[in-house]
DNA sequence: ATTTAATAGGACATTTTTATCCGATTTAAT
DNA sequence: ATTAAATCGGATAAAAATGTCCTATTAAAT
């Protein structure tokens, strides 16, 4: 469905917004900790949702990444995605033709592009606020 | 979402499906020229089908691959998806943690599962017939 | 000023996926 | 029997994704 690199990039965006919002700064092995993932690999991907204006970092000692109240307020999945993956996931034909279109559908245009809709909805319409509720009380794990 | 040796398989299959409801068996040469994909790598995947008792090969000149009535009646696209790319997409946490359980959950575990099982019912309800009901009559293509 | 702890980023390495090549085998037709 | 047309299967190659390493840079603390 994703990839590795944006499968972590969601769970580190949204460790990273559940401490946040206790006013933590938290640094790249952490990170890599708390989530179980490389941290090299990780500190790209970071690199990513930095430049994309996902998250904040901070160079130089004490340093580290955070997001500020209103970005995760703000900050849906589908930015995450879209940030790592591109948009195949939300454009993409299911079997893979070179566009989806519904003028040359594939075999499985009608079905796939629900599913695809309902996707996108899903992204779009799930913030990193909303990510963290269930961690906060311990009913969700980014980690197992 | 799959793998691109998928998307050929389900094309590959879908289109010797076809052509096998009009009695005729077809080459890899030719199937690789209909749905737009590698030839050597379309072998490869042909194999896999052909191991798994979704297509049907016959060596040897004038040989080639076809799939008979009941099959294609009764073959599921799950099927073929399950034999190329595995049960991940049937059973993997769209956060890629080791194991998608609802005794620990990820965060978008609820959401997720709910795509997953209608993409899951969706390719256990489509089957290779259904498939080459739009292709019989122009509506539907398998490469553009 | 120096040290220390942190991210940034380029280069490199490994693994997986995708793709190609070629000889072996099978079968129909001659 | 020989030839031709086809799949089978092993080896290899190329590309993409995943992962690591090292140096430079930054900034706080001393
Ligand atoms: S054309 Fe295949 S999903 Fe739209
Ligand atoms: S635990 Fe992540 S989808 Fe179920």
């Amino acid at each position: 469905m994703f990839s590795k690199a944006c499968e972590y990039g969601i769970r580190a965006a949204t460790y990273i917004a559940s401490q946040s919002k206790l006013s933590r700064r938290v640094s790249l092995k952490e990170i890599a900790d708390e989530i179980d993932s490389p941290v090299a690999f990780t500190a790209k991907i970071l690199q990513q949702l930095s430049r994309n204006k996902i998250i904040d970092s901070v160079k130089g000692a004490s340093g580290g990444f955070e997001i500020s109240r209103s970005q995760i307020d703000h900050i849906k999945l589908s930015q995450i995605v879209y940030a790592i993956d591109g948009n195949n996931v939300y454009v993409g034909c299911g079997l893979g033709l070179k566009k989806c279109n519904a003028s040359k559908p594939c075999p499985v245009h009608d079905k796939f592009v629900q599913i695809r809709e309902d996707l996108k909805n899903m992204l779009e319409n799930t913030s990193l606020d909303e990510m963290t509720t269930g961690l906060e009380v311990g009913l969700t794990y980014l980690k197992r």
